[in-house]
DNA sequence: CACCTTTCTGTAAACGTTTACTGCGATCGC
DNA sequence: GCGATCGCAGTAAACGTTTACAGAAAGGTG
């Protein structure tokens, strides 16, 4: 494990100087016979280029960073595995950071920007405050934040329309015929949170509903969390007849409630998640979801980032992607084959 | 996002030399008044340390690599997660490949340790062949395999006895009263394929019974492909009364085929699955599950590799991780609360 | 054959750090 | 009061590339 052949090594075994070296590796004009001697002693030796010393002088790193607040959950999960691909085919290695959706720990990544380890970054912060929104336009390299940041922020912005989301659900629920609908959410000093809350709201005047607060718990956007907000809720309002979830991972937690309680889904309770996470497919029942795009979303956000880092000066793009809505069995049961 | 300062602008704005502001910096030994001058100056600039010129200096990146076939197994997942904060602590950040279980991938990760841009690299091959074992040798930073590699390969490996793990399973079985218990393994040109198939047929000509390869049906280690396989297994020997899965995944892939069959869980066919994920312990029915300690491994994987990086010269160490059987209702049922 | 192009190669500087070495002024011991 | 010692700071080299520039060799033109 010696260290390893630099282009001297290789100038000085091809006897010619390091610039030709460095001209026939990025394959510029050269004479066919230094190209074979140089080509010759660099397979010879095993030699593969620094790419630190490549980037200092080159000052691109082709390594792009991905913030998420913890890689188990499915919705980032399912990003990564499609930035991934993108950003590997651009010739780009990603870089992983887990903030435990921990505000100094953001901010920090977006400070470290200025270490020039990475051309740029996709974040996806749960909490968007002032702190983040100057971070962000005082970082050293391009930023694509996925999740609402504020109109006029300067900063590439993928996002998607969870308001549009939840009434997509709600409406759906309501044409079943249901009118006692729950809603289970995460916290809402949360993006997600604060517009699902919001939304519910809206949506139940919207349908014609009263807005019972009854109806209403808030938990965390974990299986195990949403289960006991779930087990709250049906205690408080053992009438409802259906359940809005402000994410997939919460409605799983509210099928094992369901379950153990004894209550049919979709006969006594219809139950619906948000994100549309692979799980939702195959849970028992099918899990009727929401699909925010989760996957399109990475896709999206890498792709903007790699036109950024091509064109470093237009500018900020924002991006939507509309929700939409999966039916399946824990809304209309199973469907005879 | 103009140029971010270097130590020669603090130089310049402290009236001092780069060499005072690196040792400043370093906290290195400087008079009182020198260091107050820079560390204003720094401040007053917001400076940050640029790693990759650091990285050519000093000889070291501070990131590690970790590779494994596909993030969105359950089991590379879990790994990453207990991987990723142990390096963190200790000041390393983490890169991500994606190799798809694809041979030439690997090799290719394992020649760019050439090129510098990690200190060190955790892998998880699926097969292993003479080119990765070659490659291993050769690399030019430190590897941790996890994953069997044969006796006397010099490199650190971290592994898991999943032949054992399969004679627990298929005695726990046994124990229940079960004889025709059916295997569903994935390819048997991978590590774990191979390794499984042989000690499913030694274990259970051990307990006594009849190998029968009517019982044995091959697939693939994903939930879509193992349920195909169990179908393609129930249709041919429509008695078995039990069946190890060979991962969980497969497992839970048989738990949908053998509800939408009609058959009950554990009373007609017992369940086993393999790597106790995350989901095994909230599937309906709660899977019983072989432990190869995935997290642990990680967490054992992401030590040796610090260790090493801190003496590079000691020998490679072979750590191996016990399975332990987790009993949950697919073999033995609802416990009573 | 002298001159001008063209083609190729080598020298050297630069990227932003760290660090060995040198030199300077001050302090100490005698 | 003088040499030795010490603390500190500056100069310069190094890490391994890329690349502007200059120079040499070769070829073409009149």
């Amino acid at each position: 494990m010696s260290d390893g052949p630099t282009i001297t090594t290789i100038a000085e075994r091809a006897g010619v100087s390091i610039a030709s070296v460095s001209r026939v590796l990025n394959g510029l004009p050269t004479r066919e016979d230094t190209v074979r001697r140089v080509l010759s002693a660099a397979d010879e030796l095993g030699y593969v280029p620094n790419s630190v010393a490549r980037s200092l002088k080159s000052r691109r790193t082709n390594q792009v960073a991905f913030a998420m607040a913890d890689i188990g959950n499915p919705v980032y999960l399912t990003m990564v595995r499609e930035i991934q691909p993108v950003l590997k085919a651009a010739g780009y290695r990603l870089v992983l950071h887990s903030t435990d959706a921990d505000v100094a720990e953001e901010i920090d990544v977006l400070r470290s920007l200025g270490e020039r380890y990475v051309d740029g970054l996709i974040m996806i912060p749960l909490r968007i405050g002032e702190a983040h929104l100057k971070a962000v336009e005082a970082a050293r390299a391009p930023v694509v934040i996925i999740g609402s940041v504020p109109d006029g922020t300067r900063v590439d912005n993928v996002r998607t329309d969870s308001r549009t989301g939840v009434r997509l659900a709600l409406e759906h629920l309501r044409s079943l015929g249901r009118r006692r609908i729950g809603f289970v959410n995460g916290p809402l000093d949360t993006v997600p949170g604060s517009a699902r809350s919001t939304a519910y709201a809206e949506g139940i005047r919207e349908l014609g509903l009263p807005y019972d607060e009854n109806l209403v718990e808030i938990g965390d956007f974990y299986r195990a969390e949403g289960a006991q907000a779930v087990s709250r809720l049906l205690s408080r309002a053992p009438d409802l007849d259906a359940l809005m979830c402000a994410n997939d991972l919460i409605a799983l937690g509210a099928l094992d409630v369901l379950r153990r309680a004894g209550r049919r889904v979709p006969e006594d309770v219809a139950v619906a998640g948000m994100d549309d996470i692979d799980l939702a497919a195959v849970a028992w029942p099918s899990l009727t979801s929401v699909s925010l795009g989760s996957a399109e979303r990475g896709r999206l956000a890498a792709e903007l980032l790699l036109d950024r880092l091509g064109n470093g000066d237009r500018d900020p793009k924002v991006v939507t992607v509309p929700p939409r809505l999966m039916v399946r069995a824990s809304t209309v049961g199973e469907e005879t084959p």
